[in-house]
DNA sequence: TGTATGATTCGTTATATGGCGAACTATGGA
DNA sequence: TCCATAGTTCGCCATATAACGAATCATACA
């Protein structure tokens, strides 16, 4: 196919053009994470949530791996993730010290520390704390 | 203000997010321009352009100066461009060996040789040649 | 002065995009 | 086998965006 390079890169440039996917980096920045964790910080709906990561999959900006009923996303690591990585980090350096960024690290750390064994999850719809 | 940092970070990813600007991003990769000169290679309407420039200098992308009649284009240089330099160096590299942008930067060379004295401009409507 | 020219701003239109809920798929457990 | 759960896909709607032409602004030159 033509000009298959700048179609990849619109679509990595696309991609990072979005709050929430900016958001969803940034937390996968710390590590692997499985929808439900990402949709308890973004706090969008489910359909929402999951067509953005299909965005950023399309993009080449982050992997995912399938786990019984979970998907777990991350970070492109290896080659795979070599035509990327300089942007992310650039992303990641850039929003360091942002507001938000904060605040979503901090709720992910709370997440992801009570959710030992996922068992929190849409129970919390009301119940609020773990 | 609040949140300036994501909201600055954003104003840079969604003006990469298009075509024209990631052109017109990697010609001045080249030097300095002249609106006129971006004009001929893009081939779109002035008001267009001239948007598509206001976006990129909102963002911080490009530096501008006026001189007489023309404004001149450029890449921001020194502290200004510190922050957006690492991005346009990956989109630079990344972007180094695709087909349009180098059909861009050759039709470039014949627009900027030509116009030396910025002789042709406008009447090249359908004279083509300068 | 007035006029031509380079560029921007404004208003309009067509398309792209982000959000949601409903329906569907796939997996694990009762 | 049936049901609950985690995600995805689909269809819809509201908003954002790219493109254009017309009108406007600013500068050089007759």
């Amino acid at each position: 196919m033509h000009n298959e390079t700048i179609r990849a890169t619109l679509r990595v440039t696309k991609a990072l053009a979005d709050l929430q996917r900016v958001r969803i980096l940034t937390m996968l920045g710390s590590g692997e994470l499985c929808v439900c964790q990402i949709l308890e910080v973004l706090a969008l709906a489910p359909s929402t949530v999951s067509k953005h990561l299909s965005i950023l999959s399309a993009a080449g900006l982050v992997d995912s791996r399938k786990e019984g009923r979970w998907m777990y996303y991350r970070l492109p690591a290896g080659t795979a993730g070599a035509l990327v990585r300089p942007v992310l980090k650039w992303l990641g350096e850039t929003l360091k010290h942002d507001e938000t960024i904060e605040q979503d690290a901090k709720q992910l750390k709370a997440v992801v520390a009570c959710d030992a064994e996922t068992i929190c999850r849409r129970q919390r719809r009301r119940g609020q704390a773990c």
